[in-house]
DNA sequence: TAATCATACTGTGGAGTCTGAAACACCGAA
DNA sequence: TTCGGTGTTTCAGACTCCACAGTATGATTA
């Protein structure tokens, strides 16, 4: 019970970071972030395209994440029964919010690993 | 050889997102956005006081998460020999401005899933 | 008619990675 | 001698990812 510390760092906020729910996980997916961001930039986009940009992912793991995307609703799928199918992707307001926020980090590491003059 | 659909959607950038190297990768493990951003509200810190931010998380997978965030040069730690062993970590001026990204996208999802009204 | 194509997945097996509980190492203090 | 406080490492099990093949439908082609 040592409560003697709230170091108050002035920083003001320091929520509890812990359980790592919802969206901070799904995040936590390989290429989740980078998939939020590529349908932020082509919606509405289909899975072909998707692939096409994330083209180091396998499908089952674009379509495994696109689906926890969708149960997050971070983004909607919209199926056309047409023939040959089509499967459009689109960000809703959640999911647009988040890219907005998740575009300048993503920016920051690609110029980083650019620019990652070795010595 | 079909690049007849670049997509000129004004976006402009779109760069490839594609092999999820060096910090995107890094920031995919579990915890690891949580942990720049504990450090940076906390910093100087010691382990331990990371312990108690991110509780959930075993100190094991505390420590491989540090220590790649280290590799990547995103953080420092200092080891100051004493009895008993103190180490402390801290942000580079890289991990500083991941940090900075990071916050918005951590605090969103934090709101988020406090207001998740189910309906 | 029969084979081929296009699209968006889904299923499988195995390889690979990650995880948490607990044990470890250190040495001064009691 | 036993204890206490730190941070790291071990280990077996759980989880994730990948490559590849297969599913479904109907238009198009030979």
């Amino acid at each position: 019970m040592t409560e003697a510390t709230p170091e108050d760092r002035s920083e003001g906020e320091l929520t509890r970071y812990c359980p790592l729910t919802g969206v901070a996980g799904t995040l936590s997916g390989k290429y989740a972030m980078q998939l939020v961001c590529v349908v932020g930039a082509l919606e509405p986009v289909r899975f072909g395209a998707i692939e096409e940009r994330l083209a180091a992912a396998s499908t089952s793991t674009l379509s495994a994440r696109l689906d926890e995307l969708v149960a997050e609703r971070l983004l909607t799928r919209t199926q056309y029964d047409e023939i040959p199918p089509r499967v459009e992707y689109e960000l809703t307001e959640d999911g647009r919010e988040l890219c907005e926020r998740l575009e300048p980090v993503l920016a920051w590491a690609e110029e980083r690993e650019a620019g990652s003059g070795r010595t």
